[in-house]
DNA sequence: GTCTATATGTCGATAGAC
DNA sequence: GTCTATCGACATATAGAC
């Protein structure tokens, strides 16, 4: 097993970038913003750990970029459902409550980015995290409240479910849902439109 | 300024712990798991560095007894409510709902409480305090399930309007309170009951 | 019961070559 | 654009005194 380090292809900065940042989205959502090292991040990417900081500087800017990057899909994926470019709810239901619920759910999809906008979530009380924090989540409360003319109790509780999401996906419930019949019904209940997935994201 | 290290005064092993408990969910409160240090946490508790490790082995295991102590007053307070011990609605409500979800948010008085389950929540990749996390989860929803009466979508609804609650704690949502119109809405109707104790907070 | 001193490991970041 | 080598800071845990 030759584990020398092979120079990664050529690459632009952009696709690099974007391909970075995706595994640094999945690896923040595994281990948190301190917990993450640049070095995993850097493995997971396929390249060095000095060519991360090289890229974005410090390890809290790429995190603020992992940040951005997953409010921009949320919001995208929402300004999508309002402008009647979303998909279809799995149900059938046309309402702009379950359709933003379902585009929410979707964003489960794309590995890292829900786990990682929560772990930026629970970091209000850092100096520079948490001022981008809120920007963002209060951003996304404005779309809602503005652009999908939701009241502030409709908002209110759409951002609830959207937090139970988070947390069941960021404590891995799916995990019980073999063997503990509260963890299924709870997952049933909760997510019904979703689970199969959920499971099949078998070891993070 | 005389920064020597007198020895703290000598206290009982559960006397002792306790204190150190209360300052360590401070500490992992704020900072998280990962992020948080043994030695915050001694100086938070008054006392030396390895003296913590002494008196609970490792980091893991001390925010493993931090959890269990947050989910202990978590279901006592449940409990009570359920026995009809508990403290009255500020509303004036008496239904378990409202009495439930009030003894939820009084928890917020112990500071550190929450914020360290919800810090146990987001970790459910960990291979031990995963486990932990989900057991102490989900011992919740039985106790709402079958102490409470829920059914599944109310113990699913009171979840998410605590995850929620969990979050704006942590995102420090009442820093934008004086700032921010949409910090303050989203306050005032996720929480009405609390924003005048969450504001005098100041300053974690 | 509680401390000081310190070993050991890890991580972010820098220097510099190709 | 990407790498190897390495420094310096910090954190957990151990050893052992009082």
């Amino acid at each position: 097993m030759s584990s020398v380090k092979v120079p990664a292809t050529r690459m632009k900065a952009d696709e690099r970038r974007e391909l970075v940042l995706e595994a640094a989205s999945r690896v923040f959502g595994e281990r948190g913003y301190v917990g993450a090292t640049t070095d995993a991040v850097a493995r997971a990417a396929g390249v060095s750990q000095p060519y991360i900081v090289r890229m974005f500087g410090t390890k809290e800017s790429l995190f603020l970029a992992v940040l951005h990057r997953a409010l921009d899909r949320l919001m995208t994926a929402f300004r999508a459902v309002l402008a009647g470019h979303g998909p279809a709810h799995p149900s059938g239901a046309t309402d702009i409550h379950s359709l933003l619920g379902a585009a929410y759910a979707d964003l489960l999809a794309d590995r890292g980015i829900l786990l990682s906008l929560m772990q930026g979530f629970i970091l209000g009380s850092d100096p520079v995290i948490g001022v981008h924090a809120r920007a963002g989540f209060l951003a996304v409360y404005r779309l809602l409240r503005e652009d999908a003319g939701f009241s502030p109790e409709e908002a209110r509780d759409f951002f609830a479910a959207g937090m139970l999401l988070n947390t069941l996906v960021g404590i891995r419930m799916s995990a019980d849902y073999d063997t503990d019949p509260a963890a299924r019904e709870f997952l049933e209940t909760a997510l019904p439109t979703k689970v199969g997935f959920l499971l099949s994201l078998e070891g993070d």
